[in-house]
DNA sequence: GGCATATAGGATAAAAAGGTCTTACAATCT
DNA sequence: AGATTGTAAGACCTTTTTATCCTATATGCC
């Protein structure tokens, strides 16, 4: 690790998803807690307990709103909150589409804009299998079931 | 896709590795072909046959010069090589792990910095497993499998 | 030796991602 | 009515990533 500082500054984990994209993804499941529990989070709360920075936060719940993830209620006592039915049916890859959209499915590992299968790179049918598994596994995980890991105190959120 | 403009202007296809990772990957595949040849190829060569940027490919070579991927030979009909042996034993985790460090198998999921099997985010579990299969296959797959399909016109380095 | 051609390495610049702030406004509660 | 909360959009700032440039140094060849 310590050669590449010549390269990089580094200090980033590179993943799968962009910080906005991962913030979401506490977020919704954060929302879907409290709304099991009939309640409306706050802005401010969310931020709070995802541990996201507020201004940015807001800017990715709008996007989570536009894309039917969660509603937004005005007003004092407002804040977001997501249908009970809804808890069950959003599952991960909704959640990341919605921020990310479907580049982690649709990109190359190397990086090459016109590699598929008539004229795949390197290492195209190694990462298409890991793409597929991570895509059926994202489809596969609901909110509810992440929320419920989280209420049962087995997960965390924050740290 | 294009809701997500609001938020990012988003042309960036977020993937697994770093840029410098991927031209890294495509240069040492590159290197390996020649080398087989028992050709010695200089960075300009490379930097066009990956389609990578000149400057920025000479700094990734540095970093895998040091990290014993390749060598280089200095003055007139020098460039980088590999010896024989190393085409074998090299593999694309190796590779990555000289650019972008092991942090691909350790980082968490959601972006959490004290994320383990004790504290785990929601997604620990589910993240782990398709992290440990991406690791295996990196680790199981060697440049010179890579150079060989690009050899037989099979497989492809640009656009 | 002298010259041409390479890589090495530091400094710097450009682009993208991540994040903040401000302003105007709409809804809803007390 | 007034306070509180979200909506929306734009301008702006900071950090990280990506990329370039310049000078030093090594090597092969004449």
């Amino acid at each position: 690790m310590s050669d590449l500082r010549i390269l990089y500054t580094f200090t980033k984990i590179y993943l799968m998803f962009s910080k906005g994209c991962e913030y979401a993804i506490r977020a919704t499941i954060y929302v879907a807690l409290q709304s099991q529990r009939n309640q409306c989070t706050n802005l401010k709360a969310i931020a709070e307990e995802v541990g996201s920075p507020v201004a940015f936060t807001a800017k990715i719940m709008q996007q989570l709103v536009k894309n039917n993830i969660v509603y937004s209620v005005m007003g004092p006592t407002g804040g977001f909150q997501m249908d009970k039915e809804r808890i069950d049916q959003v599952n991960l890859s909704e959640v990341v589409n919605a921020i990310d959209g479907d580049a982690i499915y649709r990109g190359c590992g190397l990086g090459l804009e016109a590699c598929d299968a008539s004229q795949p790179c390197p290492v195209h049918d190694k990462f298409a299998k890991i793409r597929d598994d991570l895509q059926k596994m994202l489809e596969e995980t609901s909110i509810y079931e992440l929320a419920t890991g989280l209420e049962v105190g087995m997960t965390f959120l924050k740290r």
